[in-house]
Order: structure tokens, then sequence, then C-alpha cells
DNA sequence: GTCAACTCTGACGAACTAGTCATTTATTCC
DNA sequence: GGAATAAATGACTAGTTCGTCAGAGTTGAC
């Protein structure tokens, strides 16, 4: 186990060395993905946006597949374990959490435009509905359906159409052409979909949210 | 008006050759942007599949995006004359006329994959919910709004959530990880997206779908 | 202080791509 | 048939990007 994964705490100054170094290119190209895509940007992008050499990348990561599969994994790990903890409380009632997940995250994005590019940009590698309806939003659909909250036969079918709609939403609303409360609308969309009665998803998707800030937790 | 200029006949047969090799051309451009993506594909790759030598694509397109837009234009205007013709008889229901656009246009891009692929990825200059949703479907959902059929503030958000909704549907589809009736989930979706009524919905959008072949006429 | 191990550096070569242009080929008109 | 026009051809240049590598810089152990 090296310095570089995750837990193990960095023992010297040239471990941390190592570590700076790695996560001064994971921050540039997440930055760099974000503003110019994947596909046009370079390796070189990467390392000037870091400030460090080229050659260097390559002690890190092997290609730009590699870092993206890795900014990819760290946004993912970061936003899942935000949602778990603040959906932890209303895990009894799936309409409120998968609202809850739905909005926190489409807020996310758009508050941190960077991470909101990023994400859409990432396509291949992570996707919306993937983050806010990751293993923990599927199995909650599951239950709201089992419980009878829900009425869809294809939990994947709904998570497919709830995330493309929530992909195009993002994309829209960080153009700047929709209004600021397109979270409760994504929202009261995705319950909609689901079968909840109108009333309830526009009351339960128009709740106040807790604002947290749990993405600041490893802001280096 | 040059032979290039659709519905000017071809006089003789220089025109004819000039035409043959565009339309070689942008048949090529149109699978190499769907089986590779547009980033990924060069301007060789096109003259490869096309089989015609690198410079005579110069003669006919500037470059990359040129031909990345003709295509597109083609294929928007292909699809749209077709989902005019066929809901020209259905005007005063705008259930009805959303949930056959939608359907078709999603069937039409599941037969053939090519189309499909080349939608998808040509994603900055051509959306499926542009296609489906274009002036008319935009005009039908705003008249269904003021009919009082539908329920729905804003037309821009539907059309967004709808169309991102179709995009990520026929993703999944094409990569072969939903049942063939996606396209009735697809409209029912949309329907209640709109507030009609869940058996309304259901029923319109499950009503068999007049089999037409519009994009067949130019075929080349 | 010295040495071994490790990281960082940036110049370099190989491979690829866009766009150009002189030449060849096809077609029309006389 | 022959000249004129226009399109097609593919070799060529210039510029980019990738991935490597030998040398310089840091660090920790002794």
């Amino acid at each position: 186990m090296g310095p570089d994964m995750p837990g193990s705490e960095p023992r010297n100054r040239a471990d941390r060395r190592r570590l700076r170094t790695r996560a001064a290119l994971l921050s540039a190209a997440r930055e760099v993905f974000a503003s110019q895509g994947v596909d046009a940007s370079t390796i070189q992008d990467i390392t000037e946006a870091a400030d460090v050499a080229k050659g260097s990348f390559y002690n890190h990561f092997d290609s730009k597949e590699a870092i993206l599969r890795a900014v990819a994994e760290e946004t993912l790990a970061e936003l899942a374990r935000a949602l778990d903890a603040l959906t932890e409380p209303m895990r009894d009632d799936p309409a409120r959490v998968i609202a809850v997940c739905l909005r926190h995250t489409l807020r996310a994005c758009i508050e941190d435009p960077t991470l909101g590019w990023f994400v859409l940009r990432a396509g291949d590698v992570i996707a919306l509905g993937d983050v806010a309806l990751g293993a923990y939003g599927r199995r909650d659909i599951r239950r709201g359906i089992e419980s009878g909250r829900f009425r869809f036969d294809d939990v994947e079918l709904a998570c497919t159409m709830i995330g493309g709609a929530a992909d195009a939403l993002l994309r829209r609303r960080l153009e700047g052409a929709l209004p600021p409360d397109a979270d409760a609308a994504l929202a009261a969309h995705a319950l909609r979909l689901l079968s909840v009665p109108d009333a309830d998803a526009y009351a339960i998707a128009g709740e106040p949210l807790a604002p947290i800030h749990a993405s600041g937790a490893d802001r280096v």
C-alpha cells in the first residue's frame, strides 16, 4: 500500500511531496476537463494547469483516461458520502430521499460549475443519474415500489429517464437558461414519473433543503 | 445556385459526379461520426470511408465542423418532414402528437443505429429532444397548456427534461440494456410530466404506431 | 556529510493531423 | 478530335501530441 491509497496518512516529507503533485494533477484535470471537455484536453493542458512538468504526469497516471477515472471516482465517492449522510434521517420515506438526493446533487453542481461541467463532460465515466441515484437511490426507488408508494415497472428505466432529465437540466442551467429553482422542478418531475400524486410531489419537492456543504470537507 | 442546393436536379454528368462525391462524403461522415464519435473522427477517416482522396474533401467542406453541420441539417430536415406529415391528421390532440413524435423518433433511431448514434454523438449540433420536439412539438405543448390539456409552467423546462430523458433512453437502448417497448414508456413519461392523468397517458402512449418508413425516401 | 532511492524535469523522437497545391483525370462545348 | 473548364488526386509542409529518458533536484538513513 503506497502513499497514493486513500486512508494511509503520508508519513514523511517525501510522501507528502508525491501526494501534493498527484493532488495538483487531479485538481487541474478536473478544471481542465470541465472547461474544455475531456476530448479537447491534452495532457500538456493538465500539467500546465497543475504547474508541473510533463514527465511528472507519467509518474502518477498512465494516460488521460486513467486520470479521468481517478477524478471521477474521487468525485463520485465524495458526493455519495454526502448524500448518504444527508438522507440518513429520512430512510423511511423513499419519496423524500429521492427528492433530496436529486435536489442536493443538482444544487452542488450548479453552485460549483467546475464540478457541474466535469460531471457533464465526463459523461462516459460518470453520469449525473448515477451520482444522485447511485446504489442508494436505486435501493430507495425499489423500496418505494415495494411499499406501494411508487408505481413503476422497471427501476432501470426510471433511473435512466430521471438521470437523463437531470443531465439535460443541469446543462441548460449551467448555460444560464433556466430559473434558479430548477432543482425543485426536477425532483417534482421524478416523483411524478414514479406516480406520486401531483400535490404530494410538489409538496415534497418544494420543502426547504438543508444547506450542507459536504463537498468542502476534502477541498485541498 | 450550384448543383449542391437541394431541389436543383443535376443537369449533366459533371454535376452528377460532383454530387456523388459529396453524397459519399456525407454518408461516410455520418457513419464515422456514429461509430467513433465526432471528436475521435479525423477527416482522413471520413475520406477513406467514402473512398475519396483527402484533397477532395476540401472541394466540398471547409472543416470537420462544416460537414458535421451539413449531416446534422440533412438528418434533422429528414426527420422533421416525416414527423410533420405523420402528425398532420391529429393536430387537434396535442397529447397524441407529442406521443407519436417521441415514439417515432426513438424508433427510427433504434431501427437505424447509425442514425441513433449519430444523433447522440453529434450532441452539440443536434439533440434528440430538438428532433422530436422541434418547432412543431413545442408548438403543440404550448397549445396543450393553453387548452388545459397539459399543466406545466415552463415549456422550455418541459422540453429540456423530456429531451434529456429521450437521449438517455436511446443511449441505453442502443447499448442493448432496455426492453424493445421503451418508446411507449418514454411517451407515457412525457405525458405524465405534462400532468396528463396516468390512465390517459398509458392509453395514448400505448396506441399502435403507424409503421412509416419515411427516412427511406432519400437513402442513396 | 555522504550515499542510495525516489521524484521531478524538459528536451527529444515518433506518430499523427489539418490544410495546400501542382498535377492528373473527367467532362463539356465547339 | 481538341481546347477549356472543373473536379479529383495524393504528396507535401507545418504544427500538435504522445510517451520516453537521461540528468537534476529532494529526501531520509546512516
